[in-house]
DNA sequence: GCGCGGTTTCCATTCAGCGGAAGCGAGCGT
DNA sequence: ACGCTCGCTTCCGCTGAATGGAAACCGCGC
């Protein structure tokens, strides 16, 4: 009977509902989302209503929660600025080189992939868009720490460095003189590091005031290696096609939480 | 000193924050966040701050509020679900016919676009990647009109019918009849009814049991009007490879809050 | 029919959230 | 330099909105 038990503001439990989809399945039933949030069920209920009715969250016709098509929609603006800006010039990258083309930013410490073209060739895909992989194992991932400020590099490697395959750097060192050869040379390749059987090479976009926003990159059969430095050029003039059409922007557009 | 002057609830409350970057632009500083919802400043202040403090929100570098990138990557699961299935099609459809490419649902009163793929020719932008349109106005949004519940269909007419271009059709016998047409006939044309230059053709994605759930379209400019038909084999191709990757979904997946 | 897992409704209790007011601080005009 | 304005941030005593235990409800399988 008591008023909030737990301390928690409102807000912050109804993110935690938002949250609990984020880490366990699209589909939930109201137990399991008041067993993962940790609200007492008639509580999880009314709350699970309220963002029900506005159309944050829909329910399948097992009654069970999903993510509602008006977040959506809502948030859509927010993968938008960067997108629709750089969507044009991907495709112009992939109809230049025919390969799986993408573009990424930092968000914490992943790459968040914002916008991709498939190539038809069956590469394999590491990742989707909104996905994330860790900074470390992938070529956009690599050019983005590398440009990043040196005290949140050096935190960085510090951390954890998950291997994602056999091939994944994981070597806070090797890494560290890896990452200063990009930034001098312009360009990152990876081996197979974040998943077998691809290859990609990755250039910086950067804002206006030179700080690097975001990474276009391409993936390659790994077979193909040999070909990844060739389309650079390509890589280099979609890049700053892309600054030219960000640079229209008022700076920290794209940037988002430290 | 109240507490809770409105009588609405919290949920609501935050909720009518993401509401206003729904309606008012993208950016919003916090004075303007507070006039929009009618909050008192103090109060727009802190579930503003839980909200950034979460990722629900971003701060660009003058402190006005943007939707975050981290509710947008929540939200890609909503979209995921369809666009993730039907994108390799969608871009089959596009390489086939050259022509821009788009799939849509209903949510409301309005076709819902959900995915597109651009042609390179210039043709008049109507809608953009989760953006909306009157379903009276478009190819897609006739289809699913057309195979909606004829209550809905019926309720749908009676409302106001906006004219979006000065060939838009606004007679709500004509459009019943046509809509029965489009019915029988399987398939949607209009010419500059949403945008004055282009035309458009569409036809219904069913998913399991019949119940058409979404509609795949081609936009062409105006001048190519006569060639609309020549891609409807295309088009019944790709819309029937959709249905056949839809039908492993329970049904209603796609399908939300009536 | 009866028990079981899950969902929905009810309502007396109480503290989390409220919001008025005061404190900052950056920009601007004089 | 100085005061003024405008918008953001912080503070804190009061109170009704939100809480959560319990009980009703609803299918479904046995």
């Amino acid at each position: 009977m008591r008023a909030n038990e737990t301390g928690r503001t409102v807000t912050s439990r109804v993110l935690s509902i938002l949250e609990a989809f984020e880490t366990h399945g699209p589909s939930l039933s109201l137990s399991q989302l008041a067993e993962l949030t940790g609200l007492p069920l008639s509580t999880a209920h009314r709350l699970l209503g309220e963002l029900h009715a506005w159309g944050a969250l829909a329910r399948d016709d097992q009654g069970r929660y999903q993510v509602g098509l008006r977040l959506w929609e809502l948030s859509q603006s927010a993968g938008r600025r960067l997108r629709d800006t750089a969507r044009p010039y991907l495709q112009d990258l992939f109809s230049l080189t025919q390969e799986t083309s993408h573009i990424a930013i930092r968000e914490g410490n992943e790459a968040l992939y914002v916008d991709r073209v498939y190539s038809s060739k069956r590469v394999p895909r590491a990742s989707r868009i909104g996905g994330r992989l860790p900074l470390h194992a992938t070529a956009v991932g690599k050019v983005l720490l590398a440009y990043e400020e040196p005290w949140f590099r050096e935190a960085y490697l510090q951390g954890d460095l998950e291997a994602r395959t056999t091939r994944t750097h994981i070597d806070p060192a090797a890494l560290a003189d890896e990452l200063e050869q990009i930034a001098e040379q312009g360009h990152a390749i990876t081996l197979e590091e974040a998943r077998a059987g691809a290859c990609s090479i990755a250039v910086p976009v950067a804002g206006r005031s030179d700080q690097v926003e975001a990474a276009v990159g391409l993936v390659l059969l790994s077979t193909q290696r040999k070909t990844l430095t060739r389309h650079l050029p390509v890589l280099r003039g979609v890049a700053s096609r892309i600054e030219a059409a960000i640079a229209r922007y008022p700076s920290g557009y794209l940037r988002q939480r430290g």
